[in-house]
RNA sequence: GGAGGGGUACUCAAGCGGUCGAAGAGGACGGAUUGCUAAUCCGUUGUAGGGGCUUCACCUCUACCGUGGGUUCAAAUCCCACCCCCUCCGCCA
């Protein structure tokens, strides 16, 4: 959520750089109510004042035992209750139609974010390794899962419907390999806190990780105990310290989190996206970073490379790009996506989103932080990044170290946990 | 799921219709005293939103005692609903 004093203040500034992520975002509608709403509370409040002050008296008069003089003043109060209520009520439907306006308002794009209202406008940063290159036709991760029998989506949808998965045999392993793999990693090597959080998190969790109300479609629900199954650890690790006050030297918190994550993907399908592609369950290890304002970019670039660590590990081609404006998250202010190469589809997909939320999340969630001894607390800054979505990563990894022979040659770190250097036809 | 107990400021905790934004204790901070430490004494110690004034000072008002409603001139205090925590019973991986 941005600031609505800082909106109050720079109306036309905030309006534009909000509209380098839609053109079509308006701030009049919020300032007129703001601008009411303070009218309002002027009245209300003075109102408020002279209640308060009756009522003193009254209460000084009854104990002096000056019943009748009581009553006197009390119905001289008349309607100034009924006057009072009014206005609070107006006062709290204004309050509600700015709070709809307000949360689903985006953040205020870095000015290092490209300017486009075209998603394919990304600026690519690094490309590690080459494009594989094929002395044949690749196997699709369909294919290659069929011949060694890692996935059975047949059964998965008897059990749950379409794109959920059953993983078997192998490709059980391997999954489970990778997870381990990569959250023993980021716990070992770049210092994460390992977390397993709640699968399942109330509306306030939800609404403070800014995925409501405007994603609430994409999120399975679960109404009899009015909770919802997580569609990303990133949400839950938010709310870890959610009405928290941290101290200066706890910062910044860094979390690996380990969930399977849960998304309805209302509305999405697509030839292309078949098989693992898209899935409605899927396995992450997410890196959530608490930090202090000014070193949030510097967090940021690190956490970036700390995902990024896994692909170099895993021996896999993949780029690293900056997101234009028009292709961020609700909560991001930059967003540097992960793309590993999908061999049969001749195409790069997203294994990882990194981006630094600054004080957006935060606000909403009331996280922050005692900058000095007897500084106010202020709000902190929240990152987040997979490190990183399995199902899209075990594509890579079959498609990628695909032989001639037909065999999958398995990358050298997860050897132990699949209990194979190579599976063979 | 059933029975009981409880949610008050950074923490503990009193208050159960008016003088309560809230006693007391601890902690933290500032000061005094002090050979060091400790102890003692004095003082300070919330957040948010309006307005004044104008800015990083200050004054003033309003709101906040789990959450949301209600009663009342007046609610931490009474009523209703809900949420959370603890104990016991039941069930259970």
């Amino acid at each position: 959520m941005l600031d609505l004093k800082l909106i109050r203040e720079n109306p036309k500034e905030i309006e534009r750089r909000l509209q380098r992520r839609d053109p079509a975002i308006s701030l009049g509608k919020l300032l007129e109510y703001d601008e009411e709403r303070r009218k309002i509370i002027g009245h209300v409040e003075e109102k408020k004042s002279l209640r308060n002050k009756v009522s003193e008296q009254v209460g000084k008069l009854k104990r002096e035992k000056k019943d009748a003089e009581a009553q006197k003043v009390i119905a001289e109060m008349g309607q100034l209750a009924d006057e009072i209520k009014a206005l609070d009520n107006k006062l709290a439907q204004l309050e509600t139609q700015m709070k709809d306006i307000l949360d689903r308002l985006p953040n205020l794009p870095h000015p290092s974010v490209p300017v486009s209202q075209n998603k394919f406008d990304q600026k690519i940063l690094r490309i590690h390794k080459e494009k594989p290159n094929f002395s044949f036709e690749p196997k699709t991760h369909l294919e290659l899962a069929e011949t060694f029998g890692m996935l059975d989506f047949p059964r998965a949808a008897k059990i749950a419907g379409s794109r959920f998965p059953l993983y078997r045999g192998w490709g059980a392993l391997l999954e489970m390999g990778l997870i381990q793999f990569m959250f023993k990693y980021q716990v070992e090597k770049n210092g994460y806190t390992p977390m397993i959080p709640p699968y399942l998190g109330n509306e306030e969790s939800f609404y403070a990780s800014s995925q409501f109300p405007k994603f609430r479609e994409q999120v399975y629900e679960i109404p009899e105990d009015k909770l919802f199954i997580n569609p990303t650890a990133e949400i839950v690790l938010c709310n870890v310290h959610r009405d928290e006050i941290l101290e200066a030297d706890q910062l910044p918190i860094n979390y690996a989190g380990y969930t399977a994550c849960f998304r309805r993907e209302a509305g999405t399908y697509g030839e292309e996206e078949r098989g693992l592609i898209r899935m409605h369950q899927f396995n992450k290890v997410e890196l959530f970073k608490f930090t202090k304002p000014e070193e949030s970019y510097a967090e940021h670039e690190k956490m970036c490379e700390d995902a990024e660590d896994i692909l170099k590990e895993l021996g896999i081609h993949y780029r690293a790009a900056l997101l234009p404006s028009c292709d961020m998250g609700l909560a991001a202010a930059k967003t540097i996506d992960l793309e590993v190469w999908i061999p049969s589809q001749n195409r790069y997909y997203e294994v990882s989103s990194v981006s630094n939320c600054e004080d957006f999340q935060a606000r909403r969630g009331n996280i922050r932080y005692r900058p000095g001894k007897d500084a106010k607390p202020q709000f902190v800054h929240t990152l987040n990044g997979s490190g990183l979505a399995t199902s899209r990563l075990f594509i890579a990894i079959i498609e990628n170290n695909q032989q001639p022979d037909g065999s999958v040659v398995i990358p050298e770190p997860l050897r132990d946990y699949v209990g194979a250097d190579r599976l063979k036809p």
